[in-house]
DNA sequence: ACGGAATTTGAAAGCGCTTTGAATAGGTTC
DNA sequence: GAACCTATTCAAAGCGCTTTCAAATTCCGT
């Protein structure tokens, strides 16, 4: 069943019942629900390709999907997905994937970028200095950046502050007395993981606290690198008395490490951890609960997608540009520094 | 730029130029040269959505992902996005994800499935009788199986022998003298998890062993739960003296529980787990290495990608059903049953 | 009762491509 | 030289929608 058939059907043009289905206003009440009557009945669905031709619109959006492994073990980005697909799901919007093997991406940004597939792109995991941005702008393709990267090119994006998150909870666990913290981070090349250090770094120094070295260290966020850190860590003398962490994932290794070395997490060592708000990880009912710094990957995700909806509406990229604040929730992982 | 803007430029029809560029017979050879350098030259991409409405295909595949969080956990989703991504990628085909929130997956389906959004679908996961593939099958919309389910209605699948896989595992493990063996499986509601049971238990029939219901469990397959499980069967008296495990991130938990068990794995306790071939978990790499039964889930994923298209083209589905023989590659993580 | 505004509808022209059916030019055949 | 191929090209008609512009109708104040 198509437009046209519907329209006839109903004894009027298509023109009317192209705008009673759109919502347009100049189509007298009693027509409107008439025609959005007759297209339920009949099941009518208007052709998706039909539609997106005569706007200009695809109505889709894309994201590359970088085949790297390093991105896909952890289930960040699976998350982000499912928060971005509830924007844009209400709206009928796709999601367009395009597996990229490590490097080639530009090629898939360009693919999207000609013959209208989608009308915009959602950029995750930037690197410190990201040329995609540069790319991108030079394609016109418009795109929202989640995450923040070093770019002369004015664009948009949206982060959390994870730098001050760091800070913050750095800054409790030293007014909790710890004075050797170990710093368990992402994959350095990141410039989340990159601000968690800086964050970290700075409340060290307000208190004249020289970091050591020894126990700053990033990686893959998965649970078996994060046991391998908090391991190495905790086998130096003296050791660390705390630790801050890149991911729940990673803490959970972190808890076997703690653990497997004889100790109490929330009394021999405290721990806080960044937590993206997993469905499946639930930091109260860990044993003990676990402190973290807490933001919602997947409410990113919802909000990216109506930001890059704004953006192909028409809206300035460079006007868009938020920073999440991060909760710091204390629960039993966090203690005084044990007196031994 | 344009077809017309091309055909105008090269004193051409658009036929003609829409020929060469497809590739059509009836275009002599020195036009067509002419043509695709002149394509090369200015860029020229054909609109995609112009493209499809005129030709009625989309050129577009589905997934309908589940935002149900026992799947987004584990790697093997994105892997194998990874490998359809292969086969469609080369041929300009895009993937089109739909998240859904659990259970309401029918309006997703229906949504592709009109509006020619999308060519086929591809179904993963299977559960033991899965009402999918009912309602695709009304739909009209053509699709793929990965995995396996039990319907009345005729529909390609692509499935690893699963049952003779943990046959020949469990047969292995027994000709090695053990004879308490665990299981330690995906979720029963699983196609491939009940298969990988029925090929278990199989194998202890086959010596008439009554296999032990203690030790036979199943959850999401992660690290976490192959943990959990693996140390509750090794506090039983007498413990398993060999473990069947369905995916490589369970049988790392199950590492970490044998040795916290003050255990040897390969001596003391043997293990064989499912290999889906992930690039950043090599069996071949850990300590002891892993005795595995192998299948590629990429390389499904790459096939999967190809019959869907063969489908699309007309290839009529009943007449694919793929089983793909599962290798058993015996490493260091077995051994004879320890004596004691 | 009348002009003008407001409301409601429709015919037709695209959107950028593919594809049908016809036309043209250049051989071949008898 | 007429009839017939073959190879190559093109004009034009869609594909199923949206949207412009014009037309028809109703309403209202005077």
């Amino acid at each position: 069943m198509k437009l046209k058939d519907l329209a006839q059907h109903l004894g009027l043009s298509q023109t009317t019942v192209s705008r009673a289905l759109n919502g347009y206003p100049e189509v007298n009440e009693e027509t409107r629900r008439r025609v959005l009557d007759a297209a339920r009945r009949h099941g009518y669905q208007p052709n998706a390709n039909a539609r997106r031709l005569a706007t200009g619109r695809a109505n889709a959006i894309g994201i590359v999907l970088p085949t790297d492994w390093n991105m896909l073990i952890d289930p960040h980005y699976m998350e982000f997905q499912a928060g971005l697909g509830e924007t844009l799901m209400a709206d009928e919007i796709d999601i367009v994937l395009s597996p990229s093997r490590g490097g080639d991406e530009t090629a898939n940004y360009q693919r999207m970028a000609v013959g209208s597939r989608v009308d915009g792109v959602v950029l995750s995991s930037p690197l410190i200095a990201d040329g995609r941005i540069r790319l991108l702008t030079e394609l016109g393709l418009p795109f929202i950046l989640h995450g923040r990267t070093e770019s002369e090119v004015p664009h948009a994006w949206i982060d959390i502050d994870n730098e001050g998150a760091f800070r913050h909870a750095t800054k409790h666990l030293l007014d909790l007395g710890h004075r050797r913290i170990g710093l368990i981070n992402g994959e350095p090349r990141f410039t989340f993981a990159r601000d968690r250090e800086i964050g970290f770094r700075s409340a060290l120094a307000a208190r004249d606290i020289t970091p050591e070295e020894l126990f700053i260290a990033g990686g893959v966020m998965s649970d078996e690198v994060g046991f391998r850190i908090a391991e190495r860590f905790l086998s130096e003398r003296p050791r660390p008395t705390a630790l801050l962490v890149s991911s729940m994932m990673m803490s959970l290794g972190a808890f076997r490490a703690i653990r497997a070395a004889g100790l109490e997490l929330g009394r021999d060592v405290s721990m806080i951890a960044h937590d993206d708000v997993f469905p499946f990880l639930n930091p109260d009912s860990m044993v003990p609960t676990m402190s973290t710094t807490r933001s919602s990957i997947r409410a990113a995700g919802k909000r990216v997608g109506e930001l890059l909806m704004e953006i192909v509406e028409g809206r300035a990229p460079e006007t868009i540009h938020e920073l999440w604040p991060v909760e710091l929730v204390i629960r039993a992982s966090t203690g005084p520094v044990p007196s031994d």
